[in-house]
DNA sequence: CCATATATTGACAGAGACTCCTATTTAGGA
DNA sequence: TCCTAAATAGGAGTCTCTGTCAATATATGG
């Protein structure tokens, strides 16, 4: 009870906000699970690993796991990528038109992206290519991307969110980086992922004439 | 055995290539089946309608359920809309540049669509809107679309369907359509579920200026 | 009409995701 | 130190979906 140890917490100097034990618990325990989730789907598949398999490696009960994720889906849907960019798309000077600005946002984030992020991102993309049910979730999270570019872009163009013109450039935007992602034999993109939306917003750029 | 039925069977004057008795059955429950699941969906749910209650209502067992349907999405996924638009974008002139191609096409798929197929699509596009596994996999069925469309563009002006300039303007037409489908508040289209997908492709058509 | 091959069917047994409930443990504050 | 609220483990149970099995129905050849 008394040791070296509880002499150099106690005088921490006020770390700013700490959020306490069990918020940093918390945090860790999410953390962990979500790690080892990842790991196990790459070396057997996500079909073939169960929420049970993911609880032991975590060293938690399965009733911890979905305390924490609402389905086994979730832990690889969430996703840190997509509020980061919409942040980036909507400080693009306001001069830039929609396409233009959506692909400045995406130059600002893939540069300013650490290299451990990179590649989560990239496992996330393998696993969102190879799993039908993760694939269809990620367009379905895709569905309300639309709709915060959508209210994006209104913002920047001073028009009404509901616009169809404007909600139709969000869906054109968000469907030719689909189309960039969707490569003809499923084989993964790797680092080119970036380079293959930034074309694809180019082209979209130029107008549509073939 | 020998019963007046038996006899008019028996005349009936080479039906041409009448698929035979096993195969009429199976349409028959198939369809059964479909009509009761959507019945059900309708009136109780999607979540709340087991498969069990379905195979009751149409009579069958729940294996047979499966042998018919892979999966209880299934039931709602299957589409005969989807090719016959696809055709007729094949059967348009070649001289009208994509978008044009797909507005002509869906203005003709409409239009020749009967009142009952109307219903039906009306029917299941509520549930794709309303359940988000259904949705999800509606999503992630345009995924296979956008490929099978930029074939399409492919073959009618010369290029090859990998062609980036391709796949773009297939994500986009198919990102446009989808943008007109997601109203703000979750309510129904109705019968302009047509109107609003013109009127997006109009927007597509006379490029992304806003 | 009969015999054999093939298909369909229903019953049953599980696996696995997920929910609900309860007893126990733990963190944070009085 | 004690109390309260939160987090956790563990168990029972539901539902989807996958198999296997034997019984039945159908198509076809003799």
């Amino acid at each position: 009870m008394s040791s070296g140890a509880d002499a150099r917490t106690a005088h921490r100097p006020s770390a700013p906000a700490r959020p306490g034990l069990r918020e940093r618990k918390k945090a860790k325990t999410r953390a962990a699970i979500q790690r080892h989730a990842l790991r196990l789907f790459k070396k057997r598949g996500y079909d073939e690993t169960t929420v049970e398999d993911i609880a032991e490696a975590a060293e938690v009960s399965p009733s911890t796991f979905f305390r924490y994720f609402p389905t086994k889906e979730d832990v690889v849907m969430y996703d840190v990528f997509d509020p980061v960019l919409l942040a980036s798309l909507r400080s693009q000077p306001h001069g830039l038109d929609p396409v233009r600005a959506m692909r400045a946002a995406m130059r600002q984030v893939f540069r300013d992206m650490d290299e451990e992020d990179r590649e989560d991102l990239l496992e996330r993309e393998a696993l969102f290519r190879l799993v039908p049910d993760l694939r269809a979730r990620m367009m379905d999270e895709l569905l309300r991307t639309v709709s915060v570019l959508a209210r994006i872009i209104a913002e920047r163009t001073g028009r009404r969110a509901g616009d169809l013109g404007v909600r139709v450039v969000a869906g054109a935007i968000i469907g030719a980086l689909i189309s960039a992602w969707l490569t003809e034999e499923g084989e993964s993109l790797g680092v080119d992922i970036y380079r293959g939306m930034d074309r694809a917003l180019e082209k979209l750029e130029s107008g549509l004439s073939l």
